[in-house]
DNA sequence: TACCGATGTGTGAACGAGCACACACGCTAG
DNA sequence: CTAGCGTGTGTGCTCGTTCACACATCGGTA
């Protein structure tokens, strides 16, 4: 900056005051901004960060273990939502990668180094470190997903989970199906057990812990080994709650090689209304998660924080209809 | 830092000793670590990267349109593989997504203003702004993929995709089809471009265009479009070379349902060997890519340039071994 | 006693910007 | 003639570090 200032004759406050706004004359303001473009220079962020207290930027965290994150089809839509909104308020979103404890630690640093000013934090569990530390150094932060801890002081974005799978539940019940096995998930985590306590509200006396299969992962091999277990535990069963579209995938690709028909023998929903429900054959019943949205108004959280609004709402649960297709 | 170092009574410069290593003595050393856990103290890095003029982070950045990259089985496994080897460097690697110009913009600044030593840029296309800049900013960088321009002055690492694609073409060719055709994707971009020509080279004089359909996207839909065209105009069509596996699934789909037996009636091969070749049924011949070797090469190249190794190589081709499943 | 190297420690000057303040200038009004 | 005003501009301090250098202390040696 001082080059330049030298270049164009003036000092460095001048230039300043071309970069940030201020009284310049035209003649100043054209021979800095020659200046300027014939060195090339652009400002120095660390500098600027550095007097300014801010980075103008904000992290993505997506705190789930890395197998599950290539496979979810809802983060990659979050993260555009979340960056539209970001993009517009002149923010630079960056995502960061946890894979490994050494992630974490690093990670962690790079939050309370001053890199970003807010985070945006995907599936956080309880008690962990990550989340603890944004607790900590109280920065602007939003859970996508119901929190486990610290869900008084940090706001989150999410879906009704246990309202939706009673919802999709109750309509399996509706067409008919008597004999109604879950497929559940990941029940360390909120949505997991949300979607199971829905579906045992809408069965209600009729829930049976037996026709309720357990895996660890939201992902199609779960569909498949799930879907086998309900089979062999009662080969009657017609209707079937799979935790996500990929876990429904999967149970229908048993299905098929068991000789049942969906939706002629067995009823099947999914969750998520991912590129997967589309495909399946026939297309998936299923509830749709507005993924885009959802990363929107966490953006818009965060923002809203960071700018120093002091009421921001606690949470936003966003509407998550059923959509009903022809498998069940 | 100061505040901590009265706390220690000691001097600046003592204490950047115990963070950045140095002659300190026992004593000294657990009074300032003492003060550092009391005050809980963490360096601020825009401070240490303005006088150090590194980050020690590397950016991840997909030049794709931002559907595509959704949809892309691979990205997220290169993104793990550069994570691994960047991680243990002490690198963070930061991904931006890159959405609309005002991002490319915003991407630029926050490049060039110091936020990264580094990039990793996938699926960069011929004169994109952010290669440019890159090019003209003398960044540490690698291209995944083959670089359209700049192929000079930036490395990159990738796979032989005119090569592979001739050798499963080759291998359908053996196998006894007669009429193969391929289902074209992403032909601006070089590995569009270059499976195109291995297919054409494999069936040199009997390479017929009529049989080639090209359609937009890598993605299942290009896959249903692109083989509904091929049927149209070929229907006695007995292999295709589809150029991605998620093309594949939504060529197989179309078989199924005109009622063509595969493996029998048609044989089909796909690239990648994503999440979707196993799924397929029946489960997908296909080219093996190794992203997370190309992930963990990219990474390296870049932290050799970083750290001011003059010979780094051009190109790092990795191997892409097909995979022969039972769809062909 | 003088000098030496080794081992710790303190100090001031950067790094590249932002910001507050002071000040110079031309003009008008008292 | 000077005080007051608006418009531009220059200057010095600050942000939290790093780094090079200077300095102090100590045991050992000539």
């Amino acid at each position: 900056m001082k080059d330049i200032a030298a270049a164009a004759g003036v000092s460095r406050g001048t230039v300043n005051r071309v970069l940030n706004g201020g009284y310049v004359s035209p003649e100043a303001r054209t021979a800095i901004e020659a200046a300027i473009a014939e060195v090339g220079y652009v400002p120095n962020t660390a500098a600027r960060n550095l007097k300014r207290r801010r980075s103008e930027a904000v992290g993505f965290l997506a705190l789930e273990p890395h197998a599950v994150l290539l496979e979810d089809p809802n983060i990659g839509a979050i993260m555009l939502g979340a960056n539209a909104v970001l993009s517009l308020a002149g923010y630079q979103m960056v995502s960061l990668v946890i894979d490994s404890d050494r992630d974490t630690e690093r990670v962690a640093r790079y939050l309370s180094g001053g890199f970003v000013d807010g985070a945006i934090i995907v599936s956080a569990r309880a008690y962990d470190p990550i989340t603890r530390l944004i607790g900590q150094i109280a920065m602007p932060a939003v859970f996508i997903g119901h929190p486990p801890d610290l869900a008084n002081t940090i706001p989150f974005v999410g879906i009704d989970n246990v309202g939706s799978a009673r919802e999709i539940t109750s309509r399996l019940i509706a067409t008919g199906r008597r004999r109604i096995g879950m497929i559940a998930c990941a029940l360390n985590r909120d949505s997991g057990g949300d979607r199971l306590d829905g579906f045992r509200q809408a069965l209600g006396d009729r829930f049976d812990p037996a026709l309720v299969a357990e895996v660890p992962h939201y992902d199609y091999l779960g569909g498949v080994n799930g879907m086998r277990e309900l089979l062999e535990r009662e080969p009657g069963i017609d209707g079937v709650f799979a935790a996500s579209d990929a876990v429904a995938a999967g149970a229908m690709q048993v299905l098929r090689e068991a000789g049942r028909d969906v939706p002629g023998d067995v009823g099947v929903v999914g969750f998520d209304d991912s590129a997967w429900a589309a495909r399946t054959q026939p297309p998936l019943s299923t509830i749709h998660q507005p993924a885009r949205e959802i990363g929107r108004h966490a953006a818009e959280l965060v923002h809203r924080q960071i700018s120093g609004d002091t009421d921001v709402p606690r949470s936003v649960v966003l509407p998550s209809p059923v959509v009903w297709r022809h498998s069940a």
